[in-house]
RNA sequence: GCACCCGUAGCUCAAUUGGAUAGAGCAUCGGACUACGAAUCCGAAGGUUAGAGGUUCGACUCCUCUCGGGUGUACCA
């Protein structure tokens, strides 16, 4: 059962006779933030005083007297303004604990209206190794899946993968010229991806030097004369004036730096390349590669044939690839349908727009505008090529058909805000203005220095990488720790997939724990402390629950035929129960605006929780045997709930570690 | 220029969407292993929620302005 829901549905009733337009003052039934405050609190006879013209604590009598809570609560309590605390009962809460030890899914309640929802999430670029960038929405959004999953929702998830886009330009360009065929012959993708960096690197070297690099200059020399051109201004009197020009001043320098900072950034650039004379031959030799890869991107796209095969070739090693990581990472999906798949049902989508007059012609290409929105929502190129913004409006077109969904939620990064603010517009105007459009987007991955993550030479994280270096921390650390025992608890492969489990757990519960939508530090060591609220701690906490039914030779099928003896006496016991029976309201929470994070944080109180409940009462060693076993019943709950919140989060558990 | 996001304890982050005295972990200080896992636990200290106004019974949360930071912004995805 969901207690809260419970509570606001008798809520509901008690509001309705009491005004029969106050059922929505029933959402303001909430946890209570302190416990003197009781269990659950409900806010509102303020608001409902003030519409009604009485004074809130009448209100709140009046509605006392309305309610019908006797099964569930204590009698309520009036408190300062208005408030109404509610504390449940003893026998309330024992019965719902025995029941939760018999209930598979620990009294996860269904929601009542189940609804169908698409699930966006991952959508690497196939061909380019996957980075730390990838991380948040692959984590994240499997996370979700299983929430919503759990809850009873239709959940269908679906990898929008780039394998249609200019990077398999690049690697054809890069097959073509310049391959490696020992080497593709002996790891395909190793290779491709090497081609891939390559091209990419060379096609970046000459956009620098002939497009950028001249560019930015001219913006140093504009940024300096503006600098100068504000030194040089007279002192002004009016302090108001003096104000606003040193503060353009201060903008000015900052500019000029920023700028200069960027011309920094393409000299490195560039001079990798020339310090190498390898890399600075290849770019002497290629010198228009950059019209070249998109030259063979068209091709690719008009059907050439031999560009065809090659794709056709490269596309499953890049996929098998990918599903080699997927598999570490535990992350599965219901479809993985790419760019490729809607790329015949693109020409269709733009004359649709135009047959209904939402497109319009501008310097030559094809866009909707949207109101409130300066930039245009392109959707064909001068050139007759489309975009990702066609491609998004086909897959909208395709799920609807396809699945009739209440929702599509799309897992992406809120750099790409716009671009979801105008697909979505578009997307109504086109019709699909009965569903539920999210961009549940998410900051990004920092490195210790507070700035984007990347490698000292200034290119992306690599996944692989960072998942080897969790796991090989999280097994030293797992090492060190049982060598340091009397006697060591763990063999060589138990220490491995401890591992395993802990490493990978780590870096997914650190991005799971934070708001998803502010930008957070990667910290190898912070993800695998001990201490607060990291994954290798509640895994700690688990193991530390089911140490206590090994020392006591105990049965669980057998224990959990007395869930009868259940009892709650001591406070900690109290609050312990309290949490567990609370899941579902974590879920829904999680569910309710698509943040992971009320779950870690879930978990981490029931952790707390039964660490009282661990130092106050004594479990094997209780006075009598009913009393053990009660609160091995109750220990079995915590280790039950700790695991099944770790697995909706994608987070596997250890035995011992 | 315009648009969006952010600013919370020394540091890294929360705050159930407007609820009561803003909470955790790290770091600092002080306690607890011959009772179940001390990789742990308990306690102390630490805050004008960037600043100024406003809305109301009540504001970290909503509105306005200021300061500071980030991101995006016409044919990449």
């Amino acid at each position: 059962m969901n207690i809260l829901a419970e509570l606001r549905s008798r809520f509901r009733k008690a509001l309705t006779t009491l005004d029969p337009s106050a059922a929505e003052f029933a959402e303001m039934v909430l946890p209570s933030q302190d416990a003197k405050f009781g269990d659950y609190q409900a806010n509102c006879a303020m608001p409902l005083g003030k519409r009604l013209g009485n004074p809130p604590r009448e209100i709140a009598k009046r509605l006392v007297e309305l309610l019908n809570l006797g099964d569930l609560c204590d009698p309520p309590e009036i408190a300062g303004p208005g408030f109404i605390n509610l504390r449940l009962n003893n026998d309330f809460l024992v019965s719902q604990l025995q029941a939760m030890v018999a209930n598979d899914s620990l009294g996860v309640a269904p929601v009542s209206e189940p609804k169908t929802i698409v699930l966006d999430y991952s959508a690497p670029n196939v061909a380019k190794p996957m980075h730390v960038g990838h991380i948040r929405s692959t984590v994240i959004g499997a996370a979700l899946y299983r929430v919503l999953t759990a809850l009873g929702h239709r959940v269908i998830s679906d990898n929008h993968i780039g394998d249609w886009g200019t990077q398999f330009g690049m690697i054809i360009y890069g097959y073509k010229h310049l391959v490696d065929e020992p080497a593709f012959a002996k790891e395909p993708v190793a290779e491709l991806s090497r081609l891939y960096r390559m091209v990419n690197q060379l096609v970046e070297y000459h956009d620098i030097k002939e497009n950028k690099l001249p560019a930015v200059e001219k913006r140093i020399i504009d940024a300096a004369h503006q600098v100068e051109h504000l030194h040089d201004a007279t002192e002004l009197e009016d302090p108001k004036a003096r104000k606003a020009h040193n503060r353009q001043l201060q903008q000015a320098e900052n500019q000029l730096a920023q700028t200069r900072e960027m011309l920094d950034d393409l000299r490195r650039k560039l001079a990798a390349v020339d310090d190498d004379a390898h890399l600075s031959a290849l770019a002497a030799e290629h010198v228009d590669i950059g019209t070249a890869v998109l030259a063979e991107t068209a091709a690719l796209h008009a059907g050439d044939a031999e560009n065809r095969s090659l794709w056709e070739q490269f596309l499953p090693a890049c996929l098998a690839s990918m599903d080699a990581i997927y598999q570490r990472l535990n992350v599965t999906f219901d479809n993985t349908l790419g760019e490729s798949f809607y790329h015949d049902r693109l020409a269709g989508v733009v004359d649709d727009l135009d047959q209904r007059g939402l497109a319009t012609d501008s310097e030559g290409a094809r866009c909707v505008f949207i109101e409130g929105i300066d930039a245009p929502f392109i959707v064909q190129k001068q050139d007759g090529a489309f975009l990702y913004a066609t491609t998004d409006l086909a897959t909208i077109q395709y799920r609807v058909n396809e699945w009739t969904p209440d929702a599509i939620v799309y897992v992406v990064d809120h750099r790409q805000s716009l671009h979801f603010e105008q697909l979505f517009a578009t997307a109504r105007l086109w019709g699909y203005d009965q569903i539920g459009l999210e961009h549940v987007s998410f900051g990004t991955v920092l490195g210790e220095d507070g700035k984007p993550y990347k490698t000292r030479s200034g290119t992306a994280v690599g996944l692989e990488g960072l998942l080897d270096e969790a796991i090989e921390r999280a097994l030293a650390i797992v090492s060190a720790n049982d060598d340091a025992r009397d006697e060591p608890l763990l063999s060589s492969e138990e220490r491995k997939q401890v591992g395993e489990r802990v490493g990978i757990g780590a870096i997914k519960y650190a991005d799971l724990a934070h708001n998803r939508t502010s930008d957070y530090v990667f910290s190898y060591d912070k993800m695998l402390a001990m201490q607060g609220n990291t994954a290798a701690y509640m895994q700690y906490s688990y193991a530390r629950v089911r140490s206590i039914f090994a020392k006591g030779n105990v049965d669980l099928d057998q224990l959990r035929q007395h869930a009868s003896q259940l009892q709650i006496n001591e406070p900690a016991e109290r609050a312990l129960g309290l949490a567990l029976l609370q899941l579902s309201e974590a879920l829904e929470r999680v569910a309710g605006d698509y943040r992971p994070n009320h779950l870690t944080a879930y978990l981490f109180d029931v952790a707390s929780k039964y660490s009282a409940f661990f130092e106050n009462c004594p479990v094997l060693k209780a006075e009598n045997d009913n009393l053990r076993t009660s609160r091995l019943l109750l220990c079995d709950l915590t280790a039950r709930t700790i695991a099944y919140g770790l697995e909706l989060l994608g987070i596997q558990v250890v035995e011992r570690m």
